[in-house]
RNA sequence: GGUGACGUGACCGAGUGGCUAGGUAGAGGUCUGCAAAACCUCCUACGGCGGUUCGAAUCCGCCCGUCACCUCCA
């Protein structure tokens, strides 16, 4: 069975086929890093890590690009308005490239507190503006652009004329334009130069005070918002690539203006093959958004109290949280859900250490071999009890085979786990599976926690604290001349480079300096 | 108004035309110096009303309710 996902563009769930197999190109819509990110933010990069990671193990090359938005977008579309960049920028009196490379810092360090690999890539538009300017030349040489007073719009109504063969403006989000004319308001504020509502800005000329500007064919101005994942999806992925995604809120306008973007280039593609888009988080039914003010910023949800949330959630936690979803569901954060993510992770994580221990005991060798789908399980000499297992053990792979069913395959692993906390406590059961299905089984949960779903431990030990404690054994033991105890003390401290001092004002430890 | 989702047990959340996920919580039990973990058993639901069907929570219709997009948003 191989991957099939759902796809936006056809509405229907599609067998993953890789353009240029072993090769996989995968572009997910980043951050415009004007401010903290929170909760909701995370969502999309979570649910394409485990896909990216899921590619990977299925044995794809991935080349994973997550680009960063630093050119501020206009907080609304006024010739004159303020872009969200400046604007904080001016708030904080800091270059607006400080403020874009502080809120990139923030978003990686918390990207990577959740798990989420670093992209291949991850450029960014400021350093992309010549790329993004040739598509627009492009797009002009196709007739499909006009320039007015320094800026260049997209001409919708005159796409739609030339493209009625490969999809309208509004395919992707199964609008028609009539629809949108009908409902959009004429004559708003500075939409003047546009010859259509519909119509989208490829480049804004820069009113005198914007400092954020570069230049242009055109004049001095700065990018439309839409275009720089067109022009960077093109240039590290071509084309056509892969998958293309982001948050549900992104399919429109933004995800179908650069579908018409990429055909009304030279490029002539719907720019990806799968268009994948992920849910929302919301609060209490309501999507968690920064203008309704009902977010979670990701730094405060760790450490907490916050908002809605009386307690703090690890990074893990909340990862494992947001995978007991479907991507393609809503999810609604409360601490009853995250308090039960949080029991059902330290579970998952003490059948890891379960494992370690069943290895050894058992003296397992790893060898066996498993494929990409799960345990081997063509062996003509298992027992019912290894078969079954087998069979358990199969089960994670297949449900991230539908559309990346991350709860179903969670499910599936706590299935295993049952089996593995059963068999750990009934040695004869464990002799009748045998070695080699353990070792399989085993080794199909430790990649699929790890390595697919990326769920790491999390040490809740304090060191200091049990350091503490063995220095009261090690005091204990001397102050009852238990030298032997004394000595094992020592060298196990050792081992972990921490030398015991006997001072005189009481026992004391430090860094070992060999 | 247009488009698209969704309403599942105490909570979160999968899924499916019949075999009734999983996590958390609760009850009982096994184990146990205490405790925890683990395991076993129990609590077993699909908004309402019709229709199709041998059979629907799953398909169809209507109704009620909730949400999202159509403006920046992951």
């Amino acid at each position: 069975m191989s991957l099939s996902l759902y796809n936006t563009l056809t509405r229907k769930k599609e067998e993953f086929q890789p353009l240029h197999a072993p090769q996989v190109g995968v572009y997910l819509c980043g951050p415009t890093v004007y401010s903290e990110a929170h909760l909701g933010n995370a969502r999309g990069p979570v649910v394409f890590d485990v896909l990216t990671r899921y590619l990977r193990h299925l044995g794809y090359q991935v080349r994973y690009v997550r680009n960063i938005t630093d050119v501020g977008h206009l907080e609304s579309d006024a010739d004159t308005g303020e872009d969200k960049m400046e604007k904080a920028a001016r708030a904080a009196r800091i270059e607006p490239m400080q403020v874009a490379q502080h809120f990139t810092n923030r978003y990686r360090q918390h990207m990577l507190a959740l798990g989420c690999l670093p992209p291949d890539i991850e450029p960014q538009a400021s350093g992309h503006i010549i790329e993004q300017v040739q598509v627009i030349e492009e797009i002009i040489a196709n007739g499909l652009a006009y320039e007015v007073n320094g800026s260049v719009y997209f001409d919708v109504p005159g796409y739609n004329e030339q493209h009625d063969k490969e999809g309208r403006y509004g395919k992707l989000a199964n609008r028609s334009i009539e629809d949108q004319l009908a409902g959009t308001r004429v004559g708003l504020e500075g939409q003047s130069e546009k010859r259509s509502p519909l119509d989208f800005a490829l480049w804004k000329k820069a009113s005198p005070e914007h400092i954020m500007r570069w230049p242009s064919p055109w004049g001095e101005g700065f990018p439309g918002w839409h275009l720089e994942c067109s022009a960077m999806s093109r240039k590290y992925l071509g084309e056509l690539s892969d998958i293309h995604g982001g948050g549900l809120d992104l399919m429109f306008p933004h995800h179908e203006c650069e579908i018409a973007q990429s055909q009304g280039s030279h490029a002539h593609t719907d720019e990806a093959r799968f268009w994948v888009h992920n849910n929302m988080i919301t609060v209490n039914g309501t999507k968690m958004s920064k203008s309704l003010g009902n977010f979670v910023l990701l730094g405060d949800l760790f450490t907490g109290p916050t908002g809605p949330l009386a307690f703090g959630y690890s990074p893990m936690v909340v990862r494992f949280f947001l995978m007991q979803a479907h991507y393609r569901s809503p999810v609604d954060v409360s601490d009853d859900a995250l308090q039960a993510a949080r029991k059902g992770y330290r579970k998952l994580m003490n059948g890891l250490r379960l494992l370690d221990k069943l290895d050894v005991s058992g003296s397992l060798s790893v060898g066996s071999e498993e494929n990409k789908n799960g345990p081997a399980t063509d062996s003509q000499q298992l027992t019912a009890e290894a078969t079954q297992l087998l069979q358990l053990a199969a089960k994670p792979a297949e449900f991230l085979n539908d559309d990346l069913n991350t709860p179903r395959a969670m499910a599936a692993l706590f299935d295993l786990l049952k089996r593995f906390n059963t068999l750990a406590a009934n040695p004869a059961a464990l002799a009748e599976v045998g070695p080699e299905a353990l070792a399989a089984a085993a080794g199909t949960y430790r990649t699929f926690v790890q390595d697919v779903l990326g769920l790491r431990d999390e040490p809740r030990a304090n060191a200091e604290q049990l350091l503490d404690l063995t220095l009261s054994f090690y005091s204990e033991a001397k102050a009852d001349k238990a030298y032997d105890k004394v000595d094992v003390i020592r060298a196990a401290l050792k081992s972990q480079g921490i030398v015991i001092k006997d001072t005189k004002a009481g026992v004391e430890w430090a860094y070992s300096e060999e």
